[in-house]
DNA sequence: CGACATGTTGAACCTCATCAACCGACGTGG
DNA sequence: CCACGTCGGTTGATGAGGTTCAACATGTCG
């Protein structure tokens, strides 16, 4: 990677590594000077809060690395992650300065920051950025709604097995373009147990049991309580008890 | 209502029950014109099948009165509903001609549909449209995670109970435009046991348990298992377990 | 009236939450 | 250097909330 050694100003969205994916994919030579002018980067470390729900949003934001964590929170504490970020998803709602989520990083986290009042300009300028925004939200809709048949529907067996079916076939996807899925798949996990318990509606002591279990049945390994390798992504995606294309 | 009794062909756009709350609130006379030459009305009995998730969506449409709901199954049975459509909502999704819900008409349903062809051929015509169908996805996208901490972190009786504050806050404000909640409130439930549990990630029995003891407490009153009454929305809100203003 | 769908109630069971103890890694300060 | 507290994770024992299975009630429509 160049980009970490050299300064701000130089960090240019024309050589930005998530381009081409991000919302900026579509725009050309001329937006995206634009787009630069208005850009700037942040790096924030794991546990920091990068949008509240208490305070409206000053700003937008592509996830360029890291995962980034999205929380509601009942007063009695009850918490419920309702959406993860990752690398080229976009953060921040369009027409509207609230937002009704906490927004947290779950790992280190490097985003790259759009101003909202400007962002929204160019938003109302390129009618090519809208679409992009509206087909990611339409995708993070349907996301959304397979965690509710998830959290509504399924075994603890099956939301562990289904979390990891998730995080396997994406570096299935990151490290090889090929989709098919009978191949072995290894990668960290992004979350704490804890937070892997309030995404998937559970505890942390049933998520830690379900994991042993799965590795006592060698469908899993566990090398480093972060690092996992899921040696047949077949096996596992039918206990998850998922179609073998579903997410 | 004067509509129903009117020929289909009058059922013109600019006279419609739900203009200036659906998505062609926005539109003026010229592009209701438009409009109008590819909408065309349907009628659904309850239970009626609107798009299947195995085959592509021919159209879009509002729903003009009734209810839908969205579900989806996992291969063993298993069901959630993951979306209700009330009257001005919109069903169908841009972008993609895959729809991977089962759209189905939870009561008697009319429905103003468009081809899927002809309108994309409008949303790319008229950026308005394409903003308003943008911000009703991300009110779709806010209330799926509402649901989200609903299906994992609440327990039966604020299941229940929050489903029932949904239909009574709707009442309250189709009835009478006043915010305030302390109203008492009263409605048709949309759904059938069976379907509240699916809505709610439980079973029939715990729903109807569930129901019994809100009752027992005088906190509702069933008056014929489908209409119901809430004396005080504020007691109710507060074991559904929800600030009062949130969904 | 009988038949069928829809809803209710009861009893037994089971999954998962709760409470608690324990482990290992890490960082701090005496 | 070790004692100490903290944090993240694991494991065990116990119990409650919700499911399951089954019987019964109610409502609706021919």
């Amino acid at each position: 990677m160049m980009h970490g050694v050299l300064p701000e100003p130089l960090l240019r969205c024309e050589n930005c590594a998530v381009r081409n994916q991000a919302v900026c994919g579509a725009m050309d030579a001329q937006q995206i000077t634009r787009l630069n002018a208005i850009a700037r980067r942040r790096k924030l470390v794991a546990g920091q809060t990068i949008m509240s729900d208490q305070d409206k949003a000053e700003f937008f934001a592509n996830v360029v690395s890291g995962t980034v964590k999205l929380t509601k929170t009942m007063p009695d504490g009850r918490q419920q992650i309702v959406g993860l970020l990752f690398s080229p998803d976009f953060l921040g709602r369009a027409y509207s300065p609230n937002n009704p989520y906490f927004a947290e990083a779950a790992t280190d986290v490097e985003i790259c920051c759009f101003p909202h009042d400007a962002f929204e300009k160019l938003i109302n300028e390129f009618p090519d950025l809208q679409s992009r925004l509206f087909e990611r939200t339409l995708d993070e809709l349907d996301a959304a709604r397979d965690w509710m048949l998830l959290l509504g529907r399924k075994t603890a067996e099956e939301k562990v097995s289904s979390f990891l079916m998730l995080l396997a076939r994406r570096s299935l996807l990151i490290n090889c373009a090929e989709p098919q899925t009978p191949q072995p798949s290894q990668f960290e996990l992004p979350l704490t147990r804890t937070d892997m318990a309030d995404y998937l509606g559970l505890t942390i002591e049933t998520v830690s049991r379900q994991l042993t279990k799965l590795k006592t049945r060698g469908l899993i390994r566990i090398v480093n309580n972060r690092l996992v390798q899921v040696p047949d992504t077949e096996r596992l995606a039918a206990i998850a008890g998922q179609d073998s294309d579903a997410a």
